[in-house]
RNA sequence: GCCCAGGUAGCUCAGUUGGUAGAGCAAGGGACUGAAAAUCCCUGUGUCGGCGGUUCAAUUCCGUCCCUGGGCA
């Protein structure tokens, strides 16, 4: 290790799939450190989603600071983008008051935007892509792909006809930017100021399926069905980009009397092991984490931070 | 008891004018550059309800039995 990496203060990234237990992690090590947390959760943003998106209560804020829940209205569009710069003022604010910094959550792409950074310029037009979409459901998504192809080939290259969402972005980048989505390049010089340190949290898959399912029985018994009922009733549409949260939708079918508890609880515990399933591929990739059961993480943490055990202290 | 309609992949069902079968969902694996808890890709052998019969060959036709749903008594 070279000797400024000392100087550099951390950063405490902790990853790892749903119900993994990251949160409980996060909040020992935010008491020992002593430090805040910077929520990494792409729906805990949103006001109103608390219950099915395990958002830390009231009182645990008090305890903890935490940045980052409770940012956005379900009603205003959301991005990787708008989180990482928030999250990157968040993380700074932190240093600025001597405390350590931990980025805890399971959307694995806004902390790769954080981390690794995006390319510059937003590139977003949002009168821009509901004309493309609407474009494309005229013409079809092959259509949208060869019009893709075109422009960028790379891109186009790399994504699959069918997958429209992938290929309209591709389409809206290089239509507003003239640049090619596949030569933009992400700029990751503001993490460099800090020492890293990228934990992932795996349970075993026995261990994770069983805290899903408990999780979910939970969150139903905690009144879920209560905070739809209060979404809807405020006007928010189901159609609302919050309502894609796990759960949200198949919850509004209880209510409405579609689907009994017992099917929509078994659902949404499908749909959270998918989840799971897909962060974990998502993490796979990222050569820089340190893999952990949740019960060494906290003792693993403190360790990779510095704080020496009690025989290296005496010595 | 009688008359219909069914019994095919974990689930819902398609299909084979007789040559041992395929979709959706589930499940498993993967991708991911501002919608990401999103979006998309790949992976399908299962006594085709049991037993007999006809046939070179039956999941398919015939008989019979069992099970499920509906109707009539």
């Amino acid at each position: 290790m070279t000797p400024e990496a000392g100087e550099r203060p951390p950063l405490l990234v902790v990853l790892g799939p749903t119900a993994a237990g990251k949160t409980g992690i996060a909040e020992e090590i935010a008491r020992r450190s002593p430090g805040e947390i910077v929520s990494a959760d792409a729906f805990a943003v949103y006001r109103g989603f608390d219950v099915g998106t395990a958002k830390p209560s009231r009182e645990r804020r008090a305890e903890i600071p935490y940045h980052l829940v409770d940012v956005a209205d379900p009603r205003e569009a959301f991005s990787a983008g708008r989180w990482a710069a928030e999250a990157r003022r968040a993380v700074e604010g932190i240093v600025s008051r001597g405390r350590l910094p931990i980025i805890c959550g399971g959307s694995g792409f806004y902390v790769s935007a954080l981390i690794d950074g995006l390319p510059a310029g937003e590139a977003r037009d949002s009168r821009l892509r509901e004309a493309l979409a609407s474009w494309a459901n005229a013409r079809g998504a092959e259509a949208a792909h060869r019009f893709l192809a075109r422009n960028d080939p790379v891109a186009a290259s790399r994504i699959s006809v069918p997958n429209l969402r992938y290929t309209l972005r591709a389409l809206e980048i290089v239509l507003t930017t003239g640049a090619r989505a596949s030569n933009r390049l992400a700029d990751d010089r503001w993490s460099a100021q800090f020492r890293v340190i990228k934990v992932a949290v795996e349970p075993s898959r026995r261990d994770l399926y069983a805290k899903i399912e408990n999780r979910v029985r939970r969150m139903l018994d905690a009144g879920w069905d209560d905070e739809v009922r209060q979404l809807v009733r405020g006007g928010l549409p189901l159609e609302a980009n919050a309502f894609d949260a796990i759960g949200y939708r198949e919850v509004a079918g209880w209510v409405s009397g579609r689907a009994g508890r017992e099917e929509t609880e078994r659902e949404i515990a499908a749909a959270t092991k998918r989840l799971a399933k897909r962060q974990k591929t998502w993490l796979a990739r990222d050569r820089d984490a340190i893999r952990m059961t949740p019960e060494d993480a906290v003792s693993k943490i403190l360790q990779l931070l510095g704080h020496h055990g009690q025989t290296e202290k005496s010595g």
